[in-house]
DNA sequence: CGCACGATGCGCT
DNA sequence: GCGCATCGTGCGA
């Protein structure tokens, strides 16, 4: 398998483009030694003038990193005990990014693998152990690189509204691929 | 300074 | 399907 980081250009597409084209692409994670490979099978959209979007009113702490560079990550803390990772997208001081919502583990998982060890942002956190260590990281990089990965035909993507916000419900901004076990909820 | 609440996941019913 | 753990953030006082 090559393993090609995508490149900087690739986070300047519109941000709805990002999310679908990060779909099929792998996360590649080096810890403790190891390689951990895994294919990204589902992701959300979160634009600058989205309600749902945490910087949609303005710059804070918690939000800056979504301001910064393109292809860098956006990591933050959720319900005071899980983490949810991003791409940041757009270009720079355009706060808009991607969330890696669950992907399927590929290598370095061992023979007797669960599928479902990355369905959901807070599991994926868990099991790649991203946390806010690695919020700003230059996802070119180790350790945490993501790189080009297998073309997903469009009839096996999905469009489906995001899941835990309040407000923007109506906007299909989630997307999955068809039929892949490791999603974080059945298809609707 | 206080407090309501979240881009979640798990266990129980 | 529902309650809840657990805590940093952001906003109103």
């Amino acid at each position: 398998m090559q393993l090609k980081p995508l490149p900087c250009d690739f986070y300047l597409q519109p941000t709805l483009d990002v999310a679908r084209n990060l779909l099929g692409a792998f996360i590649v994670r080096e810890l403790d030694g190891k390689r951990l490979i895994t294919r990204i099978v589902e992701t959300e959209a979160y634009l600058a003038k989205d309600p749902a979007c945490h910087a949609s009113r303005g710059k804070t702490r918690r939000n800056a990193p979504m301001f910064g560079s393109p292809g860098t990550a956006y990591v933050y803390l959720i319900y005071g005990m899980y983490h949810c990772f991003n791409a940041v997208c757009a270009e720079e001081g355009v706060p808009e990014a991607v969330l890696i919502r669950a992907a399927e583990p590929l290598e370095g998982f061992g023979k007797q693998v669960d599928l479902r060890l990355l369905a959901g942002p807070g599991k994926l956190c868990k099991t790649l152990a991203l946390d806010a260590a690695l919020c700003g990281h230059d996802l070119r990089l180790p350790p945490v690189q993501l790189v080009k990965g297998d073309l997903v035909p469009a009839h096996k993507v999905l469009a489906r509204p995001r899941v835990g916000i309040s407000q923007a419900t109506d906007r299909l901004w989630r997307y999955c691929i068809a039929g892949s076990p490791a999603l974080s909820r059945r298809e609707e």
